[in-house]
RNA sequence: AGGGGUAUAGCCAAACGGUAAGGCAACGGCCUCUGACGCCGUCAUCUCUUGGUUCGAAUCCAGGUACCCCUGCCA
């Protein structure tokens, strides 16, 4: 654990310390939570952090956290985004063991529950039109009106309701809504709408409904059924709170849970919503709802973000009630911070230029061997082979060095990593005056350390890949999606600051032959490059494609 | 006749009336066969603001200011 997962795993949250009263003042013995999507998308980083909270909650507690589908809407809803979000919170590291629900399940119960609030008088059937119910509400700052049909008697209500049950009428021409107080400061209390009819066959209960609950009056009750103790959700619901806990004091529920908002999460440089996610898609933006640079929980595997990295982010942002704009570079820190650990190291040449060493026997091939970790040797090494012609990177080559660069130059000496130290005697040049071939001398006694035979030390050390052993591999080189910080900021259109840069692909790189046969899930470092897996989709033994998936820190190139 | 929230460093964030944790970033320096990693050090006389209470206030009280959420038969 580094030091900054030991302060973040140490530091405390509201919710942690409300969850901790309740268990000491014995208002609850264990604590239950639940994580509550809607299977109408993918999943994206914002719901890592709610998956995080409540799974992590449980586990910190000794609770346990529910999988639920919250499936009322099913215009929106499909088994497709049901497993993609089952299979994304199963990589993210969570389990929720036997505890897996759909909202839907309750549907009868909340039937039941309707009709009780009408026999209470507490409900009605209305036929005003959504613009009607829609200018009856009021405003802000006025209060709504009553409708006609509020005082409709619970036996007609009763005959209605069981009637829209039935299917008997039209999608959008009556609904349920509960009595409460047309003149409410709080607009979700002005006779909220409990059930909508809709044609519709679900995703998880099939054809059996005609009309559906809406989200508040089937979350709380739902919470109940299941024995949730902190029902936890964000910030944008806390207005519905008084309702929530309106059902739960007109309803004979088993339970009574609590819900608790937090602020979700806001990372920069992207867009988290569903609808520009989905823009994104349909205009060929990007590859899919999977592409690397998509801020989707499958984007992010693809990539090859580690699950634990993210949970190490999550934990490290804190959980707060304030509008939190988390920089993306905190995210990428803590892939790097998992990866440094984890990650055995090769070579990669992703710009190769030749160089010949000309003091070099042709023909001659020197087998050697790296280590796969430089500070852990017991992740042992592997074979790499040193022959006459090497590609380096051209960008580890300046003709004329400027300032502080301490690569290879004409005249220049530099260590081969792993290798010997070289010296650059010349650039070959073709007619437009490219340099297209490099030449050079090596140090035969120079294969340990970075001093030269006359005991001076190089300062440069680069990567580099025998020219006869490569095995050449496409290599994505991804940036941000956006090149503005905070792209979805009101007012302007997103698409605006779309990054044209966002993706590089480079066809002609050079790997260690090690890479060869590497396997598809191992994450690389290639040292001095980044951190690189094989494309999960595209990547295949005779043709090998890597993502990208973040750079090292960089101080020499960012400062200049 | 509006209501509900939130303000602590560049970005997050702790503190629960006892004298401003931690992380990221930044800036110095060390180490290094990755300009990586690692290590050492610096970084809020001060908590949006104005008053008040108190021996003592980021914490309590009163008044301002800024930003966010709420007028779907979405969640």
């Amino acid at each position: 654990m580094t030091s900054s997962e030991q302060a973040a795993a140490t530091s405390n949250n509201f919710l942690k310390t409300i969850i901790d009263e309740d268990l000491k003042s014995g208002k609850h013995s264990s604590v239950v939570t639940r994580f509550p999507p809607e299977p109408n998308g993918y999943l994206h980083i914002g719901h890592a952090k709610s998956i995080c909270i409540n799974f992590g909650l449980a586990r910190e507690f000794g609770g346990r956290c529910h999988l639920r589908f919250d499936d009322t809407n099913p215009a929106k809803e499909e088994q497709e985004y049901i497993d993609s979000i089952k299979e994304s919170v199963r990589w993210l590291g969570f389990d929720w063991g036997e505890h897996l629900y759909y909202a839907s399940d309750n549907f009868e119960q909340l039937y039941q529950w309707a009709v009780y609030l009408i026999e209470q008088g507490k409900a009605y059937v209305e036929d005003l039109s959504g613009d009607e119910i829609r200018a009856y509400r009021g405003t802000l700052t006025e209060p709504g009106k009553e409708s006609p049909f509020r005082s409709r008697s619970v036996e007609e209500n009763l005959d209605l309701f069981s009637r829209m049950r039935a299917g008997e009428f039209p999608d959008g021409t009556r609904v349920l809504r509960a009595k409460i107080d047309m003149a409410s400061p709080n607009m979700s209390l002005r006779d909220p709408v409990l059930y909508r009819i809709l044609h519709v066959p679900h995703p998880h209960v099939g054809d059996a409904w005609k009309i559906y609950p809406m989200y508040d009056f089937a979350h709380g009750q739902t919470d109940a059924i299941e024995g949730i103790t902190h029902s936890i959700c964000t910030l944008e619901f806390e207005s519905h709170k008084p309702l929530y806990e309106w059902f739960l004091d007109n309803l004979p529920v088993p339970a009574r849970p609590r819900q608790y908002e937090f602020a979700r999460l806001n990372l920069t440089y992207t867009v988290m919503s569903k609808r520009k996610l989905q823009e994104l898609v349909q205009l060929g933006t990007v590859s899919g709802w999977d592409d690397p640079r998509m801020p989707t929980l499958a984007g992010i595997r693809r990539r090859g973000y580690p699950p634990a990295a993210v949970r190490a982010f999550c934990e490290l942002i804190g959980v707060g009630r304030s509008d939190s704009w988390i920089d993306v570079s905190i995210l990428e820190e803590c892939v790097r911070a998992d990866l440094n650990e984890s990650a055995p190291r090769a070579m990669a040449v992703l710009r190769p230029i030749k160089l010949v060493i000309d003091n070099y026997p042709a023909g001659q091939s020197e087998e050697m061997q790296a280590a796969n970790h430089p500070q852990k040797p017991e992740m042992g090494s592997r074979s790499i082979y040193f022959t006459r012609e090497i590609w380096i990177d051209a960008d580890d080559f300046m003709e004329t060095p400027s300032k502080g660069f301490h690569r290879l130059s004409v005249g220049g000496e530099v260590k081969l990593r792993n290798g010997y130290i070289v010296k650059c005697t010349g650039a070959v040049k073709d007619e437009q005056g490219n340099i297209v071939e490099l030449h050079g001398e090596y140090d035969p006694a120079s294969r340990e350390g970075i001093h030269t035979a006359d005991g001076r030390k190089v300062k440069g050390v680069i990567h580099w890949v025998s020219a006869a052993h490569a095995v050449t591999a496409e290599v994505r080189l991804f940036d941000r999606l956006f090149s503005d910080p905070s792209p979805d900021r009101g007012g302007i259109d997103y698409k605006q600051f779309l990054n044209p840069g966002s993706v590089e692909t480079l066809l002609e790189c050079k790997l260690e032959t090690s890479l060869a046969g590497a396997d598809i899930e191992t994450r690389y470092q290639f040292e001095r490059m980044g951190y690189f897996r094989q494309d999960p989709k595209d990547s295949q033994p005779g043709k090998l494609v890597f993502n990208r998936i973040v750079t090292l820190r960089d101080v020499w190139t960012t400062k200049k």
